[in-house]
DNA sequence: CTGAAAGCGCTTACAG
DNA sequence: CTGAAAGCGCTTACAG
């Protein structure tokens, strides 16, 4: 196909044929030469991938792909890519992908089932190799079968699903918000609320029940008064300090879902007066780059994300090389760290 | 092709033949239906669907794409999609390809002309329909022919380039960084540092251009030394209230690169026991989500990120649906939002 | 070491 | 309203 091109120029689309022709040669010797195949003599192949280069040669892939049924690409599907617990999980998938000369390709799923599944129709049409996930609030068992079933293998990470025996990377989220209660605890503290997060996940539930254990452990009583459900985003802590400061038990402590709903409540907190750090403590989850420049800096758990991205795009490479990875959940172990947004208990 | 899965189910491939032959019809009907020509009757169109449906019959994209020469796939790279206001950006044009039906595939090239060139490439092998980039610093003119003269048309966006005639779609930079800096003037600031930002970028170089010219437009010398280049994340901005702080020349405010170095260098100040927005005035730039949950509620200006993000998408899907979009630099007008990071003159 | 030919799964004139 | 046939640009046995 000829396309005219604005500034008068004219591109004619160079293939293997315009490359064989020009140098006397078969499309089945370029293609060869084209892939470093040892068959080509060497100094054909240099000549060859010099032709390619000097008539400015694209490599189709689709038409490769149709014939291989390989296409490199790999999907990598997550609640929010402006989210940065899972842009720091990117970071890592990226960065294991590329040193293979793999295309991903990403979307957001806003925990809608339907864009979700969209986006998994959408790869198995591209011939998608592989898919990442961390599915969304109520994903079907069949949405991923749909995926394994024509020969997409997924991987899921941070969030797991029962019935199915999919590998899945995540932390060990219950015994890391027992590392921030414990820690809480510890200081002295005995009325400690919960902020965010949500029953509807794996990762809520587990949550929940690492703060209600530990709790229970040392012989507090659990309050669910105490729990206010519901905010992840920087937004939604800041807006739950309200809620937080006017609960008649006068907690002490917050432990946040994550993050970005401590530094929010923080900032709330720091709106009405207080100062989170000494009249509240506050402890976040998943030690993102920013926690250790929020004022105070803030005590929270290591979730692991570079390790999760890092494992799950290591594990899907192996299986698409055809090893057998082992099935099911794979937990990353958290741990505490310890900063100034936390201290001993002070009674307001 | 038969592949056995895991489990014991086998998944037979479902193609276009595979139906025609169920139903005793020919491929070309099979095609037409499913895309809903008005040349298949009504009831065989409906038939056919609804057999597609129960086959599990899965599009194939490449197939199609090889044959039309067109993928459906837009491409978007920006030097990083982990910080907010690419993010912003991001989520803008994903609405706008959503209704479209286009995929679009994302990438970082972290201001690297090598990783840039790279996802050209692959874009072009996928067959890529068009691309959205905001350039790597040092991009030469010859990347973004590479993808016109192969028909693959490019918007730019934040960023221009010189030399090419490209839609580019960006905020008016030197406008915008004069609303802050004329905000501090009015204030009573005669000593306004410039924190962040790099001459290497047209954005760098017109931000700066803006502050020097409102304060020279105010009668105040400019002083070099009262610059600091270089931080353009929350990271750096904190790192940078150091050398900040100890300006011989004592600066009462701050004219930031962006919201980030802005809460970052707020941090930092708050760390050293200065308060930010009385202590200290603080202006950031892009108007962030989190700009208005700061402490202080961070005074910035509105850099029209979605506007940026929905134009354009809007201009590469005209310019792909055959309409001649204007060439040339479109500039979204900032507006300045006032809130308590800025105060009156205050000595220290 | 190189070539001729079939085929991957679609769409698109062209016939009827 | 439906079908037969060519062709998109590759790769892969198979021959030589």
């Amino acid at each position: 196909m000829h396309r005219s091109i604005k500034g008068g120029k004219v591109a004619q689309k160079v293939k293997l044929s315009t490359i064989a022709e020009s140098l006397g040669l078969s499309t089945a010797t370029i293609s060869l030469a084209l892939r470093d195949s040892p068959l080509v003599a060497a100094d054909t192949r240099e000549k060859i991938k010099e032709q390619a280069r000097t008539l400015g040669y694209i490599y189709n892939r689709r038409a490769a792909s149709l014939r291989t049924s390989r296409s490199g690409i790999i999907g990598v599907v997550v609640h929010d890519i402006m989210n940065p617990f899972y842009g720091e999980i990117l970071k890592a998938i990226e960065s294991e992908l590329d040193r293979s000369r793999h295309t991903f390709i990403l979307s957001n799923h806003y925990d809608s089932v339907d864009k979700q599944r969209n986006f998994i129709e959408t790869l198995l049409q591209l011939g998608g190799d592989g898919v990442i996930m961390s599915p969304a609030i109520g994903t079907p068992v069949e949405d991923i079968r749909l995926a394994e079933d024509n020969g997409m293998p997924a991987i899921l990470i941070a969030r797991q699903m029962e019935g199915l025996d999919v590998p899945t990377y995540r932390g060990d989220d219950s015994y890391g918000i027992s590392l921030a209660t414990n820690h809480l605890i510890g200081l002295g503290h005995r009325t400690i609320a919960m902020i965010g997060g949500t029953d509807q996940t794996s990762t809520g539930r587990d949550r929940y029940q690492g703060y209600v254990n530990a709790l229970r452990k040392a012989g507090i009583e659990v309050d669910p008064e105490l729990r206010i459900p519901g905010p992840r985003t920087k937004q939604g802590g800041f807006e739950a300090a309200v809620h937080f400061l006017s609960l008649p038990q006068k907690p002490t402590a917050a432990v946040c879902w994550n993050d970005l709903v401590a530094i929010g409540l923080m900032n709330g907190i720091a709106r009405a007066g207080l100062v989170p750090g000494r009249d509240i403590s506050v402890t976040g989850y998943d030690d993102l780059e920013e926690a250790s420049i929020a004022t105070p800096s803030l005590t929270t758990v290591w979730n692991g994300q570079a390790e999760v991205g890092r494992l799950a795009a290591r594990a899907l490479l192996d299986k698409l090389a055809g090893s057998h990875e082992p099935d099911g959940i794979h937990l990353i172990k958290p741990e505490m760290r310890i900063r100034q947004s936390t201290g001993p208990i002070h009674i307001r």
